[in-house]
DNA sequence: CAATTCTTTTTTGTCGACAAATAGAATACA
DNA sequence: TGTATTCTATTTGTCGACAAAAAAGAATTG
């Protein structure tokens, strides 16, 4: 299990172990709290622990590693017990990324929104988890980069990528429901915005967000009666 | 004018190169555009190029430094041209985090906003304009605190950070203005947060953000006729 | 046998050096 | 003289090595 690529482009390094890396923490494949050890993926990468540090820096600035000084480094953990401030926050975001797609999109946006559309409508008919989880983010980023506003944009995707993780859990326990309704109201939210309809973009993307809290809030609140043992 | 403290603690490096070259772009002693050279930085702060690097890359990552691959890195430039995603930002975050602050805060928050009231009010008074700034963004900055959801604040700190470059410019352009009318309506704010009212909160930080983004647009304007010589 | 001190081991933070990449200067050529 | 090409110089990206810190383990002492 080892990626040495003999030959690489200078300067590629470290955003080669950051791509992954980050890859691998949010879909989970490295689990909250793991160790990570740098001459271990120095090794794994066949290159010089540099460039891995630099990647670990930008993770470290992300949140999405913690750095005990002098000491390890370790896979950010999920904030179970605070959730409400990340739903908040992702809900707020929903709708001011739809409500500014809507106002400010061009019309060379929409094709891209019609085929990520279409890629989570088709992942979802997979039933294919992990694509749904990527492609229903790739969906909600393209909206929010026609919103053309790059501070919305940017904090919507780090909470994205933070739920991410959480949608993987999900997805474990629930893999019989698949939801249709939420491709549904994708169909619905592309529309608002085509017809520059800011206030019903803002009220789909609302009751959107909040339709997905609520399916997440479910499953963790069932996690915590099944944490006791019998 | 070479700081070369030949003791120093394992681990500080970085952060402590990292935080003074922070300052430095943000209160313009870098000017946006200008060269960063870490051989330079390094012989600055007595210290290898590794830990500068490492203070780089972080800066990099919110922004506050370009970095072209192979070839030189440098100060953020100020985008003047598209400054209303900056203010459309600005706006929501000062609303958002002033309502959250009415509703979450606690009682031991609360003896810290009036301090750093009175150190706005104090630099307002002795026309120290890089205090004004920088109290005014502690202030805020402590209310985003109080309403306990990181991601706005971890935003809202990010756009006080750009703002602080536009408003040094401002102030530089305008001495003679100080704005009274700001300490007051941060007393209105802090009222509205002791008073759990969160409507009043919200509408004070929406008309707050607001009077200063046209304080600033105003300058930007004027400046943009002053910049055809004659 | 428990607690403390000392030693070893592991992992990080820093360093100096080298090689690749690029910009600019110098040169050759039409 | 203008243009293309080669050469040089500067700056970055990467490497291997070493030293400081902290943890883990061994030894000592009461």
């Amino acid at each position: 299990m080892s990626d040495t690529p003999s030959e690489r482009k200078r300067g590629s390094g470290a955003r080669m172990v950051y791509d992954l890396l980050r890859d691998e923490i949010l879909d989970l494949k490295l689990a909250p709290g793991s160790p990570i050890d740098e001459v271990q993926l120095a090794e794994r990468f066949g290159m010089s622990r540099t460039p891995i540090r630099e990647a670990l820096v930008r993770l470290s600035g992300e949140g999405l590693i913690e750095t005990l000084p002098n000491r390890s480094t370790m896979v950010a953990a999920i904030d179970f017990l605070n959730l409400s401030p990340l739903f908040d926050a992702l809900v707020l975001m929903y709708r001011v990324t739809t409500r500014l797609a809507a106002q400010n999109h061009r019309a060379e946006d929409l094709p891209a929104l019609h085929r990520l559309h279409a890629d989570y409508a088709a992942s979802v008919a997979a039933r294919d988890t992990s694509a749904m989880i990527a492609t229903n983010a790739a969906f909600h980023a393209a909206i929010a980069e026609a919103g053309r506003n790059p501070y919305f944009t940017g904090l919507f995707s780090r909470l994205l990528d933070e739920s991410r993780r959480m949608l993987h859990l999900y997805y474990r326990s629930y893999e019989e429901q698949f939801p249709q309704r939420f491709v549904d109201e994708h169909a619905e939210i592309i529309a608002a915005i085509e017809a520059h309809d800011l206030d019903a973009a803002d009220r789909l993307g609302k009751a959107h967000a909040e339709a997905i809290v609520v399916q997440v809030q479910a499953l963790f609140s069932r996690n915590d009666r099944l944490d006791i043992p019998l």
